[in-house]
RNA sequence: GGCUCGGUAGCUCAGCUGGUUAGAGCGUGGGAUUCAUAACCCCAAGGUCGGGAGUUCAAGUCUCCCCCGAGCCA
């Protein structure tokens, strides 16, 4: 089984934020479940780097438009490395492989008789690098959304043919699952049911492009270049770049994550452009929702935005990573409070899952000889944590294959709540300072060790890092999710079994796998 | 202005095709306990389900209008 899936190639007009972080993070997630299942993983993430707009920030910046991107695009690199982002590929749309795939997609969709010349007139926003419905006679007219004025253009573009897929498309967005989450696809279907129009995949007099072979002047629109970057991503490394490769090297994608803004690049132009091309379609768009700050939008001009490299030096990889995957509704729009943040770590990470680990291996080191104590009646299967066990791993595994962190999230505390109840029913403290009680608190030990073991399991795709923690202090190796080399198949669902920890290996001394956060200030 | 989604306890959200006293977690208050990271466990208070009208024996759940938030298209 392969699994591709993608993040956005993100614009390198401005650095990294939070959004792009959110959204890598739940890639990385997936990413990691599909590998620990056994899957062959190519997670791919990159940069979209042409344009006007980039062209005129970097000449703001007093840079070439290449330095600006590389410079950016470094950032990008450097920031999932921070985040363990396990990223498979990570394309840049100036890759000079890119331009020979963009070159050869056009000539395919060319002959197809798909590329049509046409002539564009009207208000032209170069943030948002598209033409505006503006009447002519507009004075001054601005762009609702960046509120900065447009700019007329009059010049001859080339069209993409996006009409002759009408059909097609709607069949597409029909099927389900394809629009995810469903609640988005009727927007969708309303736009297309408007009736779909030629788009222009060409501007003149633009340096900052690819340009359009055989037609001299034009250099290709940032949206259609970047889109091809997915497949550019594919293209094996070392050799020679041919489109015809990617269908052997993950394509379709079963997988695109995007930001609800661009849905309709993904759901409408770009399975238009493949079918033209005579490429497969990618099985999923995934939509999901925006982030803000206590209440309010994120933004430069209200300087409240949420640095990422901040938020992870104050405050680690595990809590940023679980706060996001397991308050916000993956699809839905979410506030980040640092209130919220700071309460679910520490009650969910620190205290209920850490602290069982840690006060239940010092119990076991205490009174069975620093080792895990004789299971006894706990190996069962019957054993009511091994029954509590099963069922999480299985909530857990079908909310990842659903794309629903939160749930999964849930059904990991949901075992640690029992597993904490169990030990405060059974009260093994007490029951120890009773004659006779030792293989029945050894017992009751294992079974919430074993327990433990399974949280760290179920964690795995989520929270790689506390898994690998929580694993050492069971005396056991961490799951390696992190490519495709290191992920013995199997190994992952093999450790999805009652009673594998073992009676009688040793436990070391146990240490806090989750620091609680102390945050005095604002981030 | 049009389309789409959302507006349920202080906070984040569940509530399937309308039907007994509207649920969970966090936060708050109280109790119990000492193995543990002032942790864990138990209990409680808190909601006229955005507003208004309507359909129905019965509406958070259906219809219409309005208000607020988000995205898309104008």
């Amino acid at each position: 089984m392969s699994y591709t899936l993608t993040t956005p190639l993100y614009y390198v007009n401005d650095r990294a934020h939070l959004g792009s972080t959110y959204t890598t993070l739940a890639c990385d997630a997936i990413a990691r479940h599909r590998r620990l299942r056994g899957e062959r993983v190519t997670f791919i993430t990159g940069c979209d780097e042409h344009g006007q707009k980039i062209q005129r920030t970097a000449e703001a910046a007093g840079l070439s438009p290449q330095a600006h991107c590389d410079a950016v695009s470094e950032g990008y690199r450097e920031l999932w490395s921070r985040w363990q982002i396990s990223h498979d590929r990570f394309i840049r749309t100036t890759d000079p492989r890119h331009r020979e795939l963009v070159e050869q997609f056009f000539a395919r969709v060319e002959a197809a008789g798909d590329v049509l010349e046409g002539r564009q007139q009207g208000w032209y926003c170069v943030a948002c690098e598209e033409f505006k419905d503006d009447p002519h006679e507009a004075q001054d007219p601005e762009c609702s959304v960046h509120r900065r004025p447009l700019e007329w253009r009059d010049e001859v573009n080339l069209f993409f043919r996006l009409s002759r897929y009408q059909g097609q498309i709607e069949d597409l967005i029909r099927r389900p699952g394809f629009i995810a989450p469903a609640s988005r696809r009727r927007e969708v279907e309303n736009f297309v049911a408007q009736g779909l129009r030629d788009f222009s995949i060409s501007r003149v007099d633009l340096p900052w492009g690819i340009p359009v072979p055989g037609h001299p002047g034009h250099t290709f629109y940032v949206w259609f270049d970047a889109l091809l970057g997915y497949l550019t991503a594919l293209v094996d490394p070392d050799g020679p770049v041919d489109l015809e490769q990617v269908l052997k090297r993950g394509w379709p994608a079963q997988l695109h994550v995007i930001g609800k803004d661009i849905l309709r690049f993904h759901a409408v132009y770009w399975p238009a452009m493949l079918l033209s091309a005579g490429l497969p379609l990618p099985e999923r768009v995934f939509g999901h929702g925006f982030l803000t700050r206590e209440g309010q939008k994120m933004g430069k001009s209200l300087g409240n935005v949420l640095d990422p490299v901040v938020l992870l030096e104050r405050c680690g990889r595990d809590a940023v990573r679980w706060y996001l995957l397991r308050d916000i509704p993956f699809g839905d729009d979410g506030d980040f409070q640092q209130q919220r943040f700071t309460d679910l770590v520490n009650n969910d990470l620190a205290n209920t899952i850490g602290n069982l680990l840690n006060r239940t291996s010092s119990m076991a080191r205490k009174w069975y000889d620093a080792a895990v104590p004789p299971a006894g009646d706990a190996a069962l299967a019957d054993h009511p944590l091994a029954v509590a066990s099963l069922e999480a791993a299985e909530a857990v595994n079908g909310a990842l294959e659903a794309l629903d962190f939160r749930a999964a999230a849930e059904a990991v505390l949901q075992l640690a709540g029992a597993a904490n109840g169990y030990l405060n029913d059974r009260a093994p403290w007490k029951a120890m300072k009773q004659p006779g009680q030792e293989a029945a608190v050894a017992a009751d030990l294992y079974a919430v060790l074993e327990a433990s073991r399974w949280l760290a399991v179920l964690l795995a795709p989520l929270l790689p890092e506390l898994s690998g923690r929580m694993l050492q202090q069971l005396g056991l190796e961490p799951f390696a999710s992190g490519g495709p080399t290191d992920a013995p198949a199997g190994a992952w669902p093999d450790a999805q079994r009652w009673g594998l920890l073992r009676s009688g290996s040793p436990l070391p001394e146990p240490e806090p796998v989750m620091q609680r956060l102390e945050l005095d200030s604002a981030l």
